[in-house]
DNA sequence: TTAATCTCTATCATGTCAATAGACTTTAAT
DNA sequence: ATTAAAGTCTATTGACATGATAGAGATTAA
């Protein structure tokens, strides 16, 4: 029930281009520093997501990327759909990645019943939260104290 | 976001000894015939499920696997747990297999919000749904007629 | 004693994943 | 024009997980 690393890099990405929407582009370097994140892995997952229509890019000096959309625009179901494929737990269940299963009679399998309702529970987090949301929540987080747990010595 | 084919199969095995949960004991092959899972990778699957308490066997002539408990005690959450790991999304949203993330502030990482929703989501269907409810499922299903589309020429 | 069954541990083949690398293209500034 | 700073494309690597197979052993009922 995993998202990869690599999904999760591309949330966080897009959660630096968000919270710098005024700007005109942020630079891959930027981002990887920011989030600690390897820059050529970086790289090939801004591309990813250039080509699924999500960011968009300027090269050359001064070149960057930026958000394609307005964040609200950019649910996070289309931005992990992208890099990892289905939402579902098991494809059999997906709408977009659906293949067969190996299970005898796939139509009258309890399994699959039980999995169609997670996969219902996650895609209705992931399609009504966007990118929006997730700037949103950054700034309300970064307004809290640190909890006491959180100083190292 | 995925249950591995080893998961699946566990709980496939589940079912088949809850349906024949008044039976003795439910022979290895039976199961494997019954499910197409290859035999030699349910076995360790079933070992493993037993290290876990879910079900028990007895060895020798007449011997096979049986649940250790009730159906209805049986939350699905258990038996994936065990054979897959966490159910969250991502590790550091993970209450029983916690790990740090390389994100620069935990504590105040929107991401990780939004993958509590999503775990918090799963784990109370997992956790509330047991295999006597897959049992009951699978009982409706069969009762169901079969769908037009799954009549093959 | 035998045959049927589960048990333990090792191994294999394949694939995925995260990461790295090199050679290339584009662009702004000079 | 030249240069340096960016993104772009494609290939490759190393590590690990996964699904599956295998052999030798232990237990039990008949």
């Amino acid at each position: 029930m995993k998202l990869s690393v690599r999904g999760e890099y591309a949330l966080r990405a897009l959660l630096v281009l968000a919270l710098n929407y005024d700007e005109s582009v942020v630079r891959i370097q930027t981002i990887s520093e920011q989030q600690k994140i390897p820059k050529r892995f970086l790289e090939q997952i801004l591309n990813d997501l250039k080509s699924a229509g999500i960011v968009e890019s300027r090269r050359g000096v001064a070149g960057g990327y930026r958000l394609a959309r307005r964040p609200e625009e950019i649910p996070l179901a289309q931005a992990v759909r992208h890099i990892e494929g289905a939402l579902a737990p098991v494809s059999c269940v997906s709408e977009r990645f659906y293949e067969k299963c190996s299970c005898p009679d796939e139509s009258r399998c309890a399994i699959r019943s039980v999995m169609k309702e997670v996969r219902d529970a996650v895609v209705k987090i992931m399609e009504r939260l966007t990118v929006a949301d997730l700037c949103e929540r950054s700034r309300n987080l970064q307004q809290q104290p640190l909890s006491p747990f959180d100083f190292n010595i």
